[in-house]
DNA sequence: TCGAATTTGTGCGTATGTATG
DNA sequence: GCATACATACGCACAAATTCG
């Protein structure tokens, strides 16, 4: 039996404000969500309203925006001063291009003073259908399994898995773990070049690995890229899966004028 | 000891496996949404595992479940059969793609069978910082503004903005609204082709607006891409910030190197 | 130096939502 | 469905720090 689905019309709005209630979602959350984007992300003002003011146009107690406010200073947004007021930590994003040439420290030169690459862990283990199908190897082919960690100033930025065809690249861990670049590994192991074939983005919330690895905050949003790079003769050489702080990092796609 | 009821909760740490408490999101939405990514979006089963299976395996009580799994009924995800099992309603995601040549019913074509977008406001304001420089015009001067949906098969996934230069553009508004179709509006107004110049994409919590428009949860992701088009020979044309309801739309980005 | 106004910080009682068994 | 415990949200009151005339 179909029910009454309306995909169209919203279901009926919340006469209150603008907030939802009700809806498994905190109010605190909420706020502190709408605070993030409409004052500290695109914003002039280098001070929050004060607590009342914000309680009122948000249509809830103080307490609530104070809960909401604190979980803001925690995640080190904000910044509050009794007597004087809330003041917003203002903290460019950057901006990672996603090219045919894509490379982590190359791309966020001039961003940051020291980026840098970090493996975590590395495994062989069995290609997913995913896998398989990126790498073209067959289902359940062994396949290097590496975790590595991508940081702009000390600060993570982003977490990759990514995946290697053992047959061309056993040794790729090691002289990774040894070189701390993707590129310079590669170029050890006879891939001079490498481009990027194709890369689907995606966004979620952050998962507890997401959360404990980027030291993100629960509820935080990652932006997430499945990328294939191959050879230059279209051969793949590598799958990944990179998850992004998304309030840390952008992606830009520019396209060469005259395509 | 004195117990902890004070308001203000947020940074506490997780102790149980994987889901976070006190974090302003309810476990039964966290559920739903770990359910709706690993079992619905990427899933080859048809059927949900039995409630008391999915209880032990994250570790909540069989209750907290069904209220997850009550909230994806409610939204058209799951469908439950007295003594038989919770099914997936299989609706896959849609793979946006952005080359130098987007459009969006093109783009789309293939992926759902009905796709269109439809105009909701349009007004001439004035360019803010950004706007201009994007359009190559002074802050401040007056720019058309469009406020548009875009749906496939009946289920909106997407909400742009979009501005235009009124000096060549004035009668966009009302060719759009006659044609539904940025395209066809464009080539009548003289712009036979447009490319895409530059795409950044941001992610974020859906805002009351995203929420209204495109039917969502709160604390629901949105992808957000600022794109410029331009005319062939580079002048620009339309800049626009467009939304889309992460659960229900990837991006694709090809480079057609080898090709 | 004083006080008044403004703003953040704290406490308590109560009602409702969420999660467990 | 019931009983229990904790989380969320509200309302009210007041304390502490800062600003300003």
């Amino acid at each position: 039996m179909e029910r009454d689905r309306r995909v169209t019309p919203p279901p009926a709005k919340a006469e209150r404000a603008d907030l939802e209630r009700r809806t498994g979602v905190a109010l605190w959350r909420q706020i502190a969500d709408r605070i993030r984007s409409e004052f500290i992300s695109g914003a002039d003002e280098a001070r929050l309203p004060p607590e009342t003011e914000l309680a009122t146009r948000f249509g809830v107690n103080r307490h609530t925006v104070r809960a909401a406010i604190a979980a803001l200073v925690g995640e080190g947004a904000l910044r509050t001063e009794q007597g004087r007021g809330t003041f917003i930590v203002r903290r460019g994003r950057l901006a990672y291009p996603i090219t045919p040439r894509t490379r982590f420290s190359a791309g966020l030169e001039g961003q940051a003073r020291e980026r840098r690459t970090r493996m975590l862990r590395h495994t062989l283990e069995a290609a997913t259908e995913e896998v398989a199908r990126a790498l073209a190897l067959s289902p359940g082919a062994s396949v290097v399994r590496i975790e590595s960690l991508g940081a702009a100033d000390g600060l993570p930025v982003s977490r990759a898995t990514s995946w290697y065809d053992p047959q061309r690249f056993a040794r790729f861990p090691e002289v990774y773990a040894r070189t701390g670049s993707v590129t310079s590994a590669l170029a050890e192991l006879g891939v001079s070049d490498y481009l990027r074939a194709s890369t689907l983005v995606e966004a979620r919330h952050a998962d507890p690995g997401d959360i404990a690895d980027l030291a993100l905050s629960p509820g935080a949003v990652v932006l997430v890229t499945r990328a294939l790079n191959t050879d230059p003769e279209g051969a793949p050489i590598q799958y990944s899966i990179t998850r992004f702080a998304a309030d840390r990092v952008e992606l830009r796609i520019d396209y060469p004028s005259g395509s």
